[in-house]
DNA sequence: CTTATTGCAAACGGTTTGCAGCATT
DNA sequence: AATGCTGCAAACCGTTTGCAATAAG
């Protein structure tokens, strides 16, 4: 967490309580939450935040690849501060994610696509989406 | 294309003009258009067709699976046509979509994660997003 | 003839922006 | 002390909605 101010003060970036506070929401949230979610939180700690800089933090984050942003079916952006190879697992509906990790899964797709290139693109990064739903009951909305 | 009018048929909805320019527009486009995009390509045909239902259209479609949304980093949505299973190649900047299809790498996939089950989940389907850059001369933007 | 669909205009909701005051370095 | 950041309110822009007129079955 001190990494955190060490990382910002290496970028310029000033440690702020509110990119302090953001960030530990970030961290201590196991879903991904949107910027509305992060906002809440961070109210309660910090009453007069504002939303706004909670979206201008969240920006400043994913500019510095601090945090990832990621886009579920509705459009709406959902943040985490796990940078490290992951993937993504959705509900049927969007709303739900959870980060999966799998570090077998990343060396076969790896290895598959060390062999098959695909012509005319250089691949930076492979992101899967896990579309699920999940097997405990749930209200058929 | 006039399949399009029967699997309409078969789901009660009405094959207008309206609606049979919008999957053309889909079928024609290498890259995957946004609704604003296949506005402007219906209007060169029907100047009166109307943005709403663009997007009206657009939405029955996905309803109905004739048609893929797909997100980009900035939450901007795009459609494509084909529904048969295939991946997504994105630029870096989430702008430019591709489809990528591959069969063998469906079935590794689905071979692993048949072995490999994901606990309280049961997954639906898997779309890869393949962060790319373009191998051709680029304006380092 | 019935009902679904269109086109319009207005509303919506998530996100961005301009800027004065303030906190961090 | 200098600059970057915050918080406010207003703007933005992609998308949705209510509804009267229209077209498809």
């Amino acid at each position: 967490m001190n990494k955190l101010k060490e990382k910002l003060a290496s970028k310029g970036l000033k440690a702020t309580v509110q990119r302090l506070y953001v960030y530990e929401v970030l961290l201590n949230s196991r879903q991904h939450p949107t910027a509305e979610e992060v906002y809440r939180e961070v109210s309660r700690v910090l009453p007069s935040v504002s939303l706004s800089t909670i979206y201008n933090t969240l920006e400043t984050f994913v500019e510095h690849k601090l945090v990832n942003k990621v886009h579920n079916d509705s459009g709406i952006a959902r943040y985490d501060a796990f940078v490290e190879t992951h993937h993504h697992i959705y509900s049927e509906n969007g709303e739900v994610i959870a980060d999966y990790y799998d570090e077998k899964l990343a060396e076969l797709l790896n290895d598959y696509f060390t062999k098959k290139k695909i012509k005319g693109y250089e691949i930076k990064e492979i992101r899967l989406q896990i579309i699920c739903s999940t097997k405990e009951k749930e209200s058929k909305k």
